[in-house]
DNA sequence: ATAGGATGTCATGCG
DNA sequence: CGCGCATGACATCCT
């Protein structure tokens, strides 16, 4: 929109949320199918969408619907196209939002390739991709594609992924600008792509089966004094566990979906001593021109060599052709340089304390603090990536953009919801307003957690030829090791012990908090369930109540049909009534006689033997009503309508019954009338009723 | 300005 | 005895 002022000056007001509007009416309509024009099919599944949209966001659709001007157009997807890949694709489309995981981000992007996707950059494809699937491989024969795509750095010829990946994305890129054309090349990429990441999809198994693997993990006996906590925690520290939230909640940062982190976890251990350094070597490197001033492509390949050197790539990279392990390995950080990596936002060294964060409130099993900084490293580092990438296509990753939030970024935004610092140069999300790439020098100070003012002013001191993470991340035995390869004063020591001590510390009130906060959400959870139960039988118990209650109603219509049939006198109800439980609605018969209510309007319980009468007390019957009687309720209803085979089986079957068919006979006073209880009213039946009747 | 959440740190107890 | 861990308490920062 724009307005001409009344001076030949020309204002420009360009909305920010127009095209998020636009687009986000797009996908209610496409959800309420409203205005959808074509279907596609995909796998035998229906896909309504509009058809602009699917040409805008793909050339295969574009140039399919080329060929169709009619609306209402049905296309079906080859089987190239699977909907485990398109549906993803299809929600970009309508929200900018790739929602992936590992499981499915190989058939996303053959299906992007396929389809020609445009605005999915490819360079995310290739970095998550062997990010995902080759991280468990040994570290330094993976390239780092973005580095090397650009300087066609050799590549070992058995890294067929990396290869593989690199080789499929140009082909991505062509069929970007003539899918069409290009399918039976793509179709071979595809398989070709899939066969060779068979292996690597088995990681993402793994990672699957170690996230199912912490479902199950009782939270509320945590509670309890966090036993099992304890337990799974130990657990979880081989297992590389994951939190149930994971699960729900402990979803990558990136995508809300399943992290990768199971597999990132396993060989932490293998990975974490060399991660570390490496990232320092290649951070000093980095750092070693001024970041602010840096152009984003340097800022790139700086970043690039840091993404590198986490997957331990062997091969030559970028500007700087330096092995980089080696060089973190070799060369002691200077005094000169150390504080600056040490506390430099974009210190990879501090990455990995830093986002033990990310395991925060997204709940999760108590990990390793090792798997969890590997595994967060991870994330963190796509998540940059794709920071990155976002910011670079959307042509705003320039020095003048300084009013750029990271929060605009999706991958950091996201990344930033779940509670995550932001390594490197940009700073943590929680700084507000902070340019996303100028604001690298003013917040390096600030960054890291383990690279507090205070850590690093100490470190700068004592001039420690190895980093704080490596300080925490060490076992015991490998840091008393380096202590004594390395001639530190008392106070070096001291102070190495102390940041030792304080970063166990600082992890393992993460996981305490952790572990509350779960406790508490699964409390939260019991008690629901608790309420849902109780409500489910309180209801249970007012049908039994009302069903005991038409029971005795049943029952005492009986009774009176027979009683008045066998024109009984008052003796010899009173007789009957003697050898029945004050329950049996037989009472209320001699109501009349007795004087007595005894009354349905309360049904008598069944009672305890205890408060059973032998003679016709049916206001003790009443007294003893109690709450474990619904129970006989039930088993009279029940098989008052079952009929007589089934009664005459159940008296005999019960002492009760015996008693009272015995007593019927001998006219004894008998003394069972404890066993008046349940069983009794159960025996008592219209049909041994009329048989005592009769028999008498 | 203030409340509340998040996080780091210290002290303490336990294994 | 030293160390690691769990956890309560407190301080600080940030929203």
């Amino acid at each position: 929109m724009s307005v001409d002022s009344p001076r030949s000056s020309v204002f420009t007001f360009q909305s920010a949320v127009h095209s998020d509007h636009v687009l986000r009416c797009l996908d209610e309509q496409r959800r309420r199918d409203t205005l959808c024009d074509v279907t596609v099919v995909v796998e035998s599944r229906s896909f309504r969408a509009h058809r602009s949209v699917l040409a805008s966001c793909s050339d295969y659709f574009s140039a399919r619907f080329s060929n169709h001007g009619e609306p209402g157009v049905v296309i079906s997807l080859p089987d190239e196209v699977t909907v485990e890949g398109f549906e993803p694709l299809l929600q970009f489309a309508y929200t900018t939002k790739l929602l992936f995981t590992k499981e499915n981000i190989l058939e996303i992007r053959n299906c992007a390739a396929f389809l020609g996707f445009k605005n999915l950059d490819n360079s995310c494809f290739e970095f998550l991709i062997p990010k995902f699937f080759d991280n468990t491989k040994n570290a330094t024969t993976v390239p780092r594609r973005q580095c090397c795509r650009m300087k066609k750095c050799p590549r070992p010829a058995k890294d067929s992924l990396a290869s593989q990946n690199t080789d499929s994305d140009v082909d991505t890129d062509k069929s970007t600008s003539k899918a069409t054309k290009v399918q039976e090349d793509e179709e071979q990429q595809t398989r070709a792509t899939s066969k060779l990441l068979e292996q690597p999809q088995q990681s993402g198994d793994d990672a699957s089966l170690d996230t199912n693997s912490q479902t199950d993990y009782s939270l509320l006996c945590k509670y309890r004094k966090f036993q099992m906590a304890y337990r799974m925690e130990s657990c979880g520290s081989e297992t590389a566990s994951m939190s149930p939230a994971t699960t729900a909640e402990d979803r990558c940062p990136l995508s809300g979906k399943p992290c990768t982190r199971a597999e990132d976890i396993k060989d932490s251990e293998a990975t974490s001593s060399k991660y570390v350094p490496v990232k320092e070597g290649c951070d000093t490197l980095a750092s070693s021109s001024p970041r602010t001033k840096r152009p984003h492509s340097e800022v790139s390949e700086a970043r690039c060599c840091d993404d590198m050197s986490g997957l331990g790539c062997g091969g030559s990279v970028g500007p700087t052709k330096v092995k980089l392990e080696d060089l973190a390995e070799e060369v002691p950080v200077a005094s000169s340089e150390r504080p600056r990596v040490a506390g430099t936002a974009g210190d990879w060294g501090t990455l990995a304390p830093t986002e033990a964060h990310t395991s925060g409130p997204s709940g999760g099993e108590p990990e390793s603090e090792q798997a969890t900084a590997e595994r967060s490293s991870i994330e963190q580092e796509v998540a940059e990536h794709l920071a990155k990438g976002f910011w670079a296509s959307q042509g705003l990753l320039k020095q003048l953009d300084l009013d750029i939030n990271r929060r605009d970024c999706p991958f950091l935004r996201d990344l930033g919801a779940v509670g995550a610092h932001v390594p490197n140069g940009e700073e943590s999300s929680r700084a507000q307003g902070s340019p996303c790439v100028s604001s690298q020098n003013e917040e390096s100070d600030s960054l890291d957690t383990e690279g507090d003012s205070e850590s690093y002013g100490s470190e700068r001191a004592c001039e420690l030829p190895f980093s704080v993470e490596k300080i925490a991340s060490l076992s015991r035995n490998d840091f008393q090791q380096m202590l004594k390869s390395q001639c530190l004063s008392r106070e070096q020591l001291d102070y190495v012990h102390d940041v030792r001590r304080r970063s166990k510390n600082r992890i393992a009130a993460r996981r305490c908090r952790k572990r509350k906060l779960d406790c508490i959400h699964n409390l939260e959870g019991e008690i629901e369930k608790l309420r849902t139960e109780k409500d489910k039988l309180t209801t249970e118990r007012d049908r039994l109540n009302q069903q005991r209650l038409l029971t005795w109603q049943s029952f005492s219509g009986l009774y009176e049909k027979v009683c008045s049939e066998a024109a009984l006198r008052p003796e010899q109800l009173q007789v009957l009534a003697k050898y029945s439980p004050s329950s049996c609605p037989l009472f209320a018969l001699l109501s009349p006689l007795k004087s007595t209510s005894a009354q349905p309007q309360a049904p008598t319980e069944p009672q305890d033997s205890t408060c059973t009468s032998t003679s016709v007390g049916l206001s003790q019957a009443d007294s003893c009503s109690g709450p474990s009687t619904s129970f006989a309720v039930e088993t009279v209803s029940g098989k008052v309508q079952t009929g007589p085979q089934v009664l005459s089986s159940s008296a005999s079957s019960t002492t009760s019954g015996k008693g009272f068919t015995s007593s019927s006979h001998s006219s004894s006073s008998s003394s069972s009338s404890e066993a008046f209880g349940i069983g009794a009213f159960t025996s008592m039946r219209p049909e041994p009723v009329s048989k005592l009747i009769s028999d008498k």
